[in-house]
DNA sequence: GAGAGCCGTCAAGAACGCGTCAAGACGCGT
DNA sequence: ACGCGTCTTGACGCGTTCTTGACGGCTCTC
């Protein structure tokens, strides 16, 4: 079941709230302040959050930054202000939606729907990438790799974490220059080269053929887990 | 570069919006009713479609309708009326967000931020295209033929990914040398050839004799599933 | 029945993308 | 100011992919 954080300081509307996604089949909990929310989700990462920003103890929007900076959970965002600055704001810092006070509830599960829709499931962000050779701990930034501990570069944790972000599907190298190294450095395929070379010989156990971090020519590159093994016998490479 | 299309009949608002798109680094296509964006849509995906629901021709609804058939594509809908039901039902209907008019232009550009952000990166094109011999995962890139996994080369896949996007419907020389190898190629036609060859080779059960990827002489190809087919019992060749 | 147009087929050279390496530039802490 | 780790940049070789031209078969037309 679909869990959604609840973050409101008038009981009223945080029971209400909660009655309704409970009658819509979600699971509903519900903090009323910034920082039992950023526990709350430090705890266990829900499916989605919404956020009210008028909040008593810290700004709404620093309370999105901080859940910004940890995980990409979908966000709606509750305010009385319907002043455009402020919604833009919201929105490029992260948020999903941005709804202002008075809403109608039915609306408000609608966004929720349309939100949650669109996140691929558990988009929480992955904490680790664990196979039988390597072990990422994103959260503490620790890589072993074969039993032994391996140190990564901060330049190379991002360029993992965002690959391993995709779960296993394609990255492509707009999204991967853009993700690892910010806008403006779509030229730059030699980067990914140089770093996708480096990785591979920290993590692969054959750094010449690649088990987990593979490339998709003409693509971008992706990060696979253990491999059911396509049977390959020998792969006899026939000698020159 | 993403492409936005704007669907309006109002002229004034269509050029401001594109204006606006340009300005912010978009490139903007414009259309004024439904038909046109359903064609314009078949031709080419864009990264992410403004919809007023206010069209001349069709009812906004149903073009958001006939476009979630085919694709996946983020859409903002714009609609004058503010009644929580047309929201609800729009949003369940497939549309990522729903922006009441008057609107602020700064609030609509970061609406289309969020939406893209949220979208997988092409995520407007094809899904898929199965047969009981072949299986097209596009957003994977994957190609499984009679079981076994096929690889392609990127200039096979854009091929294959025009005609699968026209769903069956013919796809003439023009539009394909365009979509697959860009402007100013239209005189190639020679490079049709060799990669309907090509591909035929990794994907039908009998290259000599297509059975999905179909030519049609003088006007171009077409992709085709199972077919019902026309009682040809043993296709006898008769020896040479 | 000859000719023209279109399509499928093939193969070779060019162009491209990727992995690899190493030398400098840069930034940070001491 | 110095040294260290990190990032950037350019160059090279190799394999893959694209481009290009040529040839033969088929069909439709005259």
């Amino acid at each position: 079941m679909k869990v959604v954080l609840v973050v409101d300081d008038e009981p009223h509307l945080r029971r209400t709230l909660a009655i309704s996604l409970r009658a819509h089949g979600y699971e509903a909990e519900t903090v009323a302040d910034g920082r039992s929310a950023l526990q709350s989700i430090a705890e266990r990462v829900p499916d989605a959050v919404v956020l009210d920003l008028g909040l008593p103890d810290l700004d709404g929007v620093e309370v999105l930054r901080r859940i910004r900076e940890t995980s990409t959970v979908p966000v709606v965002v509750l305010s009385a202000r319907t002043d455009s600055t402020d919604k833009v704001e919201a929105l490029d810092l992260g948020a999903d939606d941005y709804v202002t006070k008075p809403f109608g509830m039915q609306e408000l599960l609608a966004r929720i729907r349309v939100v949650l829709r669109r996140a691929p499931d558990g988009a929480g962000g992955p904490q680790a990438f664990t196979t039988s050779h390597v072990s990422l701990d994103f959260a503490e930034r620790r890589a072993v790799v074969a039993g032994e501990t391996v140190h990564l570069t901060p330049t190379e944790w991002r360029f993992l974490e965002t690959l391993a972000a995709a779960d296993g599907r394609l990255v492509s190298r707009e999204d991967l220059l853009h993700q690892v190294w910010g806008p403006g450095y779509q030229r730059e395929a030699n980067y990914l080269r140089v770093y996708a070379n480096q990785l591979r010989r920290k993590i692969e156990p054959e750094p010449g053929a690649p088990r987990y971090l593979v490339t998709e020519p003409g693509q971008g590159y992706r990060l696979l887990g253990d491999a059911p093994r396509t049977a390959s016998p020998a792969t006899p490479r026939p000698a020159p």
